[in-house]
DNA sequence: CTATAACTTGAAGTCGACTCCAAGTCAAGA
DNA sequence: TCTTGACTTGGAGTCGACTTCAAGTTATAG
């Protein structure tokens, strides 16, 4: 039986790169667990944090704000989410999300490598706003490593 | 000789999904240019104009702050990049930026995949913060898609 | 002639996400 | 003993991006 390694507030900010005041800051918001504290007062953190606040910083990359994160961390340090079946609704449609916002970046790059390649007309990025859906070609992206039926990806 | 078609800006607004406060604020901040005023000083909107409030919006899907936008926008209304040379710089570094926001976005996805097929053990995402390149597979999408020479994508 | 709708303006308010501050505690070193 | 450093707390301040507000103009419909 090892004992678990805990690491300071300041060690758990080099680790994740989020500084000290904003960890502070989500335990303030109780988007992390109240976290134990040493004799003196001081928080102690162990891998298991560590790993949440690095989801946080992830899903924080995916546009995701602070507050829609709560059940997506209760997922990650809870084992199996399907004991927590609308909980899986919500993984499912947030990878929705990400498949259109991949979109969205790859049109972006369509834009930029239209503008980099030639000096081109311009062909602009839309998806909903405007529904011109027949000459906007299926992302790659989405084609080649999204298998669409939202189960498991062939890697 | 065809007359330009213009919009008001609640045509405007209804088109590109922006807000028509928004698009007021954006000329406040002169992320817009003035818009021309009609005799009674209601804003006129061109195609031109509503390409580049579609450039903003797919941009900010990006996470792109408005500050930065500026350089983009001049691209989009005047013709080749290939005549500003810094500017091509920063469309490379931005694409650059896209790409690893899309192999973030990939990490959120395997998470939701992991965690959605089984009820897994974690791997979490992390990329710079954690130097363990190790274990951490390419992005397929990074991989299949771009060519990482920042060059012609091969659509 | 009046009221409704579609706009205009400048300024103030909101909201999310930090970021900074002041004052205090505690442990270890010169 | 005094100082330094790493922490604690509550609260205030900042910043980007809107969003709302109040007051005014103009065009059309009843």
């Amino acid at each position: 039986m090892m004992e678990e390694r805990t690491f300071s507030i300041k060690q758990t900010a080099t680790q994740t790169g989020i500084t000290e005041d904003t960890i502070r800051y989500y335990e303030k918001i109780a988007l992390l667990p109240r976290a134990e504290r040493k004799d003196n007062g001081h928080r102690i953190y162990r891998q298991e944090d560590i790993d949440t606040i690095q989801l946080i910083s992830c899903l924080k990359k995916t546009g995701m704000p602070l507050d829609e994160m709560r059940p997506f961390l209760s997922v990650s340090t809870d084992a199996d989410p399907a004991e927590y079946p609308e909980l899986v609704g919500l993984l499912k449609s947030h990878r929705e999300n990400i498949v259109s916002q991949i979109a969205s970046l790859q049109q972006v790059v369509d834009f930029i490598d239209m503008k980099l390649e030639k000096g081109k007309y311009r062909r602009d990025c839309s998806d909903e706003t405007r529904d011109d859906a027949s000459d906007h070609k299926v992302s790659t992206v989405q084609m080649n490593y999204f298998p669409l039926s939202t189960g498991k990806s062939g890697v």
